[in-house]
DNA sequence: CTTAATTTCGAAAACGTTTTCGTTTTTATT
DNA sequence: AATAAAAACGAAAACGTTTTCGAAATTAAG
């Protein structure tokens, strides 16, 4: 029941405590006896050192923590999975938290990541999330951060992004190029960058079109939600009778979008076509496929990882770490909610 | 830079650092006056207690695993919600690891777990996972430890399970009930119980039917995965002309069925119904939209939180513990790809 | 004003590890 | 055989907290 520790092994083979941690750690100045002693009694004994005593020692606890918009959502799914996987190669583990898009959850969880006293977080900003006060309080602590995918461009601190306004632009210009005319954007309230630079990029495409940039053509979904997309397609529809393309921020939207459309009986791609942004699976077994961007949620994962282990390792080594801001490419997916070219 | 602590505060208000924890603590052998001291210090200086040293103390991290087979999957995306939802009102945080449904991944974050000293282990059996000695393993040093899903009916502990037998009865016999007379079912191997569990309520349903048990409708779906529905599909068609219903094991299966079926222009569900399992959203935007059962993730990730703690609680009490196995109730959502009754 | 009772505080050990620095033991050199 | 050099080990402090138990200070009782 009690679990073995140095002092069991030490009191076993008769030797010191310092010894037996030496050993095991492979100092030079421990006999090759003694060692092989010392390791064979700890393998058989199943020895696994206290992570809080080490962990008191070195003010290091290998874990990060992750916090998450919303975790049941296949691009934050990916992220997460992405993370988990290097951080584990790394011998990092990960506590993931979720903020609910609440400015107040979010602050309440980096505050439990702080009790928990991880050696670094890994954010993504709730969509509320105007005030960065407390994001700043973990820096001034010293904590390696990593912003990712919803980021807050004036925090001084390393970054994962995509470039959504090149992505929203190459979309939107994708639309005007299959004949699109009049194109809607759906959007989203003018908060995380994100949101944004999607809205900017479908602005500079069609701006550099030969069509008239139409405000009245730029919805607002407050919860860039599927019943915001299906709402909002009918209200579409009565608004302008002559939409032939949308622009949608999310795959969740485009995909409420589609719902309302075919039961309204409209074709697509023929009278509308339809662009979302995400990649989720399921744009892929709707009908007719919705097109889409793909974000690359596991390699954002991944990277952002990597650049906070670097902090990481920076810090401990006393070295400085230059922030990054890496930009990860996005592709165009079309499918069959888009005419061909 | 260097972290505030007791001592700090003790030294700051000329005490002992013992009287600034028991002050902390709200112990009664402390003066008010002392007390409210040292509390307004420590809230000046945002104090936070190194949790390394508490730990230490303590043998308790307030930290829980939770091992997942995929994160990708809108089912155990619930579960982790869950989970992590009912987990941080307790104060507890939780570490996310995946097995990726193999044995050795699953053994190897095990052993992550162990070292990371976490309180208790909330564990969904990957597919691939024959031998549980490292279960075992884990279970004889005391640490606290439930199943949820996917479980080992032989292992002594805590579970929270759906009743795939009884849903997968009640799906199929919704297929007899609507006039299928040639059903089949695509299952995986034989290997966690819920994939044996779900054919069993099939089979069953077919043999309280008058319709005679055909073994050549059961097909086995590797990994089941969307491609492999999409494949068996069409193997099944050509097997069988006259089939006339599917119980796919997973919805993902179903999905790719669904696709498949669309190409070769069966009339679903005028030709063929079909039902799935695990409602995930995406059966909500095909069309025609899936039937499926619904799997209460969120409240299976709750209960199993909550299964968890009470044990924890009753281990540090040195209180006895009653396993207790919770069954949480499913529910058939009837879409469109079934026929009305 | 002494003694007893009560309130308030602090010294110290313990949790298990790591690492510095000094001590002992062994080997090499004259 | 004496000394120097190298190799092998151990004592002890430190990380920061909690808690027991005894000591000191205060108040109450006689």
């Amino acid at each position: 029941m009690p679990n073995v520790t140095l002092k069991k092994i030490a009191d076993e083979l008769g030797i010191s405590i310092a010894t037996a941690s030496k050993a095991l750690k492979g100092y030079p100045d421990i006999s090759d006896a003694t060692k092989k002693r010392v390791l064979d009694l700890a393998e058989k004994l199943n020895y696994r050192p206290n992570s809080f005593a080490q962990s008191l020692r070195s003010s290091e606890s290998q874990i990060i923590g992750l916090i998450i918009p919303e975790i049941t959502h296949d691009f934050f799914a990916k992220v997460i999975h992405g993370v988990i996987t290097c951080a584990k190669s790394n011998g990092y583990a990960v506590i993931v938290l979720q903020s609910g898009d609440s400015y107040e959850k979010e602050k309440e969880q980096l505050g439990m990541l702080l009790d928990k006293n991880v050696d670094g977080v890994l954010i993504s900003l709730s969509n509320n999330t105007k005030d960065i006060g407390h994001i700043k309080e973990i820096k001034s602590k010293g904590i390696p951060l990593v912003l990712y995918d919803r980021i807050y461009k004036l925090l001084d601190c390393s970054k994962v992004v995509i470039n959504d306004k090149k992505a929203a632009y190459n979309a939107t210009t994708h639309l005007i190029h299959t004949g699109c005319k009049k194109i809607a954007h759906i959007g989203g309230n003018l908060d995380p960058q994100t949101t944004i630079d999607r809205f900017l990029g479908y602005k500079a495409a069609i701006d550099d079109s030969d069509i008239e940039y139409d405000k009245s053509l730029v919805y607002i979904a407050k919860n860039l939600s599927f019943d915001d997309g299906y709402q909002i397609a009918e209200q579409m529809m009565k608004d302008h009778k002559d939409l032939d393309g949308i622009f949608a921020l999310t795959d969740t939207i485009a995909t409420g979008v589609l719902m309302k459309l075919k039961e309204m009986e409209v074709q697509i791609p023929e009278q509308i076509s339809l662009i979302g942004f995400s990649n989720w699976f399921l744009t892929s077994v709707t009908t007719p496929k919705i097109s889409t961007v793909n974000q690359p949620g596991f390699e954002m994962g991944c990277k952002a990882f990597d650049l906070l282990f670097k902090e990481i390792q920076a810090k401990k080594h006393g070295m400085l770490f230059e922030k990054e801001i890496v930009e990860l490419p996005t592709e165009l997916i079309l499918r069959n909610s888009t005419k061909p070219l």
